[in-house]
DNA sequence: TAGATTGTTAATCGATTAACAATC
DNA sequence: TAGATTGTTAATCGATTAACAATC
């Protein structure tokens, strides 16, 4: 069976268009054309509907979109509904803040465990979450179904630590950690958030535009 | 005075050459060449010698690159060793988790307080910072010269605060909220961090790698 | 039906990669 | 000098935008 590669960049839109459908949704807005949506959403008609041809035709000729239909429909392509078992390792405060995210718990991504080698911080509960020692980690995740680790270790440890989950069986890793991960297996799938770096760029732009050297040349659009 | 146009792309990558460069001078390389540099990260040596020719011939001939040399060049360009004045607006988890993150001290973000609605955090101390009642920010962002503003508030209030904040003169948003803000004044920077989004990322991508229906057809990439 | 808006093909734009003369 | 590697121009590739026939 052929199916035709999606791109990353339009992968990574598609989170973005579920926020805006579910806010239409709230605000009982039950139809939208693709240019109405590029309006508020600040990109264009085409892009909507080259994106989501990508998956299908989820609109009508004349008509537009459905917003709970296509709501539905990107929810199912994202997976969500589904559930995944998930630990965070290191549990300092990035850790501790994750695990209070509820957010995270309403939509299947279900925290079962956070890991440190600290002492201090073992046997501590973060709503009501267990912190383990790192020792038990292997076993832990070999026994709960983990899938997906949340890493927010010192740079010093994230490398050799995610080399073993993925010897563990995880499936993909949540890297908060300032390196990126080497990882030769194919199996898994790692999503660098280098906090530091987005910070830095802020700040560059910041300087750029006040600087008077040059023009107002660095647009404000992010993300 | 003509100066061309540096797209976003190559901005970003900016901060990832930096980490790298510093890495090598930790290790005592001093010398290195695109071709090099672009095996151990992972990109082609044409990418690396078309991004820094957009800031200038910072390379030899024959030689390649020095690595001490260049690595102070891309602080400058990003405005490294320049300080910039920090609040945190929300003094939950994640806001607390951004203050107490002391590498963004080292780098001359200087987080100067935080702020909260919430009674309860009011008066308390983050590692020597106090968090104060929102009701102070404008004053206290007016006499304390703040450039830059963490905001890990609610989508509920994230965009009215935004707007706030922009009319006492911030420069720089780096928002945590799940909201674009819309913020029609073209002084003020915005970077998005949708942790949520990027997590969403990363499942979708597992599950369509787990699915046997498609092929192996989405790279581990990322960022 | 007439008007609107999709799905999709074609055109454009921008970013990445390749190639190579310049030169250390 | 000969070899290596840059800076930079040209070619390629991919992503975005425009256009329009199909059709609700």
């Amino acid at each position: 069976m052929y199916s035709k590669k999606i791109s990353n960049a339009v992968i990574k839109r598609l989170p973005r268009y579920h926020r805006y459908l579910g806010e239409l949704l709230e605000n009982q807005v039950t139809r939208i054309s693709s240019k109405e949506l590029g309006d508020r959403m600040g990109v264009t008609a085409s892009q909507i509907r080259q994106d989501l041809n990508n998956f299908g035709g989820f609109g009508q000729q004349g008509y537009g979109y459905k917003v709970e239909y296509l709501y539905n429909e990107i929810s199912q392509l994202l997976g969500l509904g589904k559930k995944y078992n998930v630990i965070v390792v290191g549990a300092g405060n990035l850790g501790q803040a994750l695990a209070n995210y509820l957010d995270f718990e309403k939509s299947g991504f279900v925290i079962k465990a956070l890991f440190d080698v600290n002492p201090r911080l073992v046997g501590l509960f973060v709503r009501g979450i267990e912190v383990m020692d790192m020792d038990n980690i292997k076993v832990f995740v070999k026994n709960n179904n983990i899938d997906i680790a949340m890493l927010t270790l010192p740079k010093a440890n994230a490398s050799q630590i995610a080399v073993e989950l993925v010897s563990y069986g995880i499936k993909g890793i949540w890297n908060f950690a300032p390196v990126n991960l080497e990882i030769s297996d194919d199996s898994v799938v790692v999503e660098n958030v280098h906090l530091f770096e987005s910070l830095i760029t802020l700040a560059y732009i910041i300087k750029n535009e006040e600087d008077p050297h040059t023009d107002d040349m660095y647009s404000m659009e992010i993300q």
